[in-house]
RNA sequence: GAGACGGUAGCUCAGUCGGUAGAGCAAGUGCCUUUUAAGCACUGGGUCGCGGGUUCGAUUCCCGCCCGUCUCACCA
């Protein structure tokens, strides 16, 4: 698409035959001297407003301006319908060769479906009673020379839709032309995303930027994306969270912060799993995990009744009902209800064995063969035996000290921490605590991460012997709060793919 | 990373028990001035994902590869 040739007409002798009809058009329309990409076009109304102007007036007169890409055509004779579609809607067009001029009935007889035109008219309704506006003069805005998948709908009824999902994931501006699902799904992401903002911002939190290039990749435990930084000589890595820079900001006298932005994870692919996706973590000072669990549910149930208006969401087959107080359940209880194993007794054991626990694993049918230590078992357990089954939203919490590095202990318990996920339709959608503060703490739990690293266990969270001087100089008691807002945005919109609620989600690239 | 399934016209799909392919929509031409999956008639459009092998002959059978979907693994 980039020769040094002014005969646009002509790019490439291998194109289709459909590319030469539109490249030939083009050039008709040049020699007629109309600009097919002028710089302006001035509307008066977009289309949604036309389409009231009928709600308030039976058969309203007024001229407005439009403009649209042709989404369907039908010709008849001198005369003929287009319908032309905007960001707000779309709407029936009528035009004849009375109606218009010259210029203006010969872009009318060439458009092809796809053009992008402005025009100007009269309201009126046809025949049959569809809205429309009958159309005195058209301005090609954009010519159309790929053409577009076309997809018609009667009755509710779509034919040859544009399905091909390999397609609608790398060509995602096709999709959102064709598809109005997809359209929907992502102008609700941007709503919700943006209450979101106005809840936090409302309740006095700030919403901070830490950096996304970091030289310890810690926070999580998960693989990182590797760079490089030219001059400084450095290695870096995409951020797997922001948690330790966001208490760093705590320490430095922040007491209200949020932070909604990308993660990336050098992970696999899944239908819940992109390798950037979009966290909200949320930390406030002189706060502690109780108070984010009803933090939680305020924001969700605030979410869903602000920009779904309803308390029950529908996702697939299922009805979820977020009547709040959602229920609480501890993370060994709820093993021990589904499953009926018990692994309390090993809490208060130094070392408890990787084999006792394989055992009880391997006796409901676990597969335990990767797991090199006993509470990497046990969360198998859960994650193959319970996790699927808490469908409706519940608090899980009180998570053994050992899973979690960065929580703070509970106080009666020393080995459990104050700590919850909440799960929703089998998902977790978040994770929260009482931070760690404990600079003595902190340290002893990085260290034994590094232990674990070596005892096998692939993913840790890695030290970071800055972020433990951050608490020597001390951070105020917090509490803070996950949330994976793909997920959360998935639920919300009845998305079976993460990469439905994603606009451009990670594909391979494709040769040829 | 493994398995199952898929990739045929711009789109949605059919088909070829091995003899280089069809439909609808879209496109072109003609007719048609209130249609709406507009209609009628005619026409053009394909390296059947890519590369090998078997065969007189492969889009079809075999092998390898690429891309995708799903499941599993990985990912708290």
């Amino acid at each position: 698409m980039s020769e040094n040739n002014d005969d646009h007409s002509s790019e490439n002798q291998s194109e289709t035959e459909l590319i030469q009809q539109r490249l030939s058009k083009y050039k008709s329309f040049t020699e007629h001297g109309i600009n097919v990409y002028p710089n302006q076009f001035k509307r008066t109304h977009n289309i949604l407003d036309v389409l009231e102007m009928f709600n308030t007036n039976d058969v309203p007169q007024n001229k407005v301006i439009i403009a649209g890409r042709v989404m369907t055509r039908r010709a008849m004779g001198k005369a003929g319908f287009l319908n032309i579609k905007d960001f707000s809607g779309q709407i029936q067009v009528y035009s004849n060769n009375t109606l218009l001029n010259e210029n203006g009935y010969f872009v009318f007889t060439e458009l092809d479906i796809g053009d992008i035109i402005g025009v100007s008219g009269e309201t009126f309704k046809t025949k049959t009673g569809e809205p429309s506006i009958r159309v005195e003069s058209i301005t090609m805005l954009s010519k159309n020379l790929y053409p577009l998948p076309v997809v018609k709908e009667k009755d509710g009824v779509r034919f040859d839709a544009f399905a091909d999902v390999e397609q609608r994931y790398r060509r995602r501006y096709l999709d959102l032309i064709v598809n109005p699902d997809v359209k929907n799904t992502f102008v609700l992401r941007s709503k919700i995303i943006s209450e979101i903002r106005s809840f936090l911002i409302g309740r006095g939190f700030l919403e901070v930027e830490t950096p996304m290039m970091h030289s310890i990749a810690s926070g999580a435990a998960a693989k990182p994306f590797q760079t490089h930084h030219n001059t400084l000589g450095m290695d870096l890595f995409l951020r797997i969270a922001p948690e330790l820079h966001l208490k760093r900001l705590i320490a430095g006298g922040f007491e209200k912060i949020f932070e909604l932005n990308r993660n990336f994870r050098n992970e696999g692919i899944s239908i819940k799993h992109n390798p950037e996706f979009t966290m909200m973590e949320i930390y406030q000072a002189y706060a502690d995990y109780s108070d984010m669990m009803t933090l939680t549910e305020e924001i969700i149930t605030h979410l869903v009744k602000t920009v779904l208006k309803t308390d029950t969401l529908t996702y697939g087959d299922k009805t979820i009902s977020l009547k709040t107080p959602w229920e609480k359940k501890t993370y060994l209880g709820v093993i021990e209800e589904k499953t009926g194993l018990n692994f309390r007794p090993f809490l208060n054991t130094n070392d408890p064995s990787v084999e006792d626990a394989k055992k009880m694993a391997q006796s409901i049918g676990v597969d335990v063969k990767k797991c090199h230590t006993f509470w990497e078992v046990v969360d198998e357990v859960f994650s193959g035996k319970v996790e699927g089954t808490l469908i409706q939203p519940v608090f899980i919490t009180d998570f053994p000290k050992a899973m979690s590095p960065l929580a703070k202990s509970k106080p009666e318990e020393h080995v459990l921490v104050e700590r919850f996920e909440p799960y929703i339709n089998g998902w977790e959608i978040g994770n929260a605590f009482t931070e760690l503060n404990d600079p003595f703490d902190q340290k002893e739990r990085f260290e034994q991460q590094v232990a674990m690293k070596k005892a096998g266990q692939a993913e840790v969270i890695e030290m970071d012997e800055d972020f433990i001087d951050v608490l020597r100089v001390g951070m105020p008691p917090t509490g803070g709060l996950g949330i994976g807002i793909d997920r959360l945005i998935m639920l919300m919109t009845n998305s079976p793919s993460i990469k439905d609620v994603i606009l451009f989600p990670l594909l391979k690239k494709k040769e040829n």
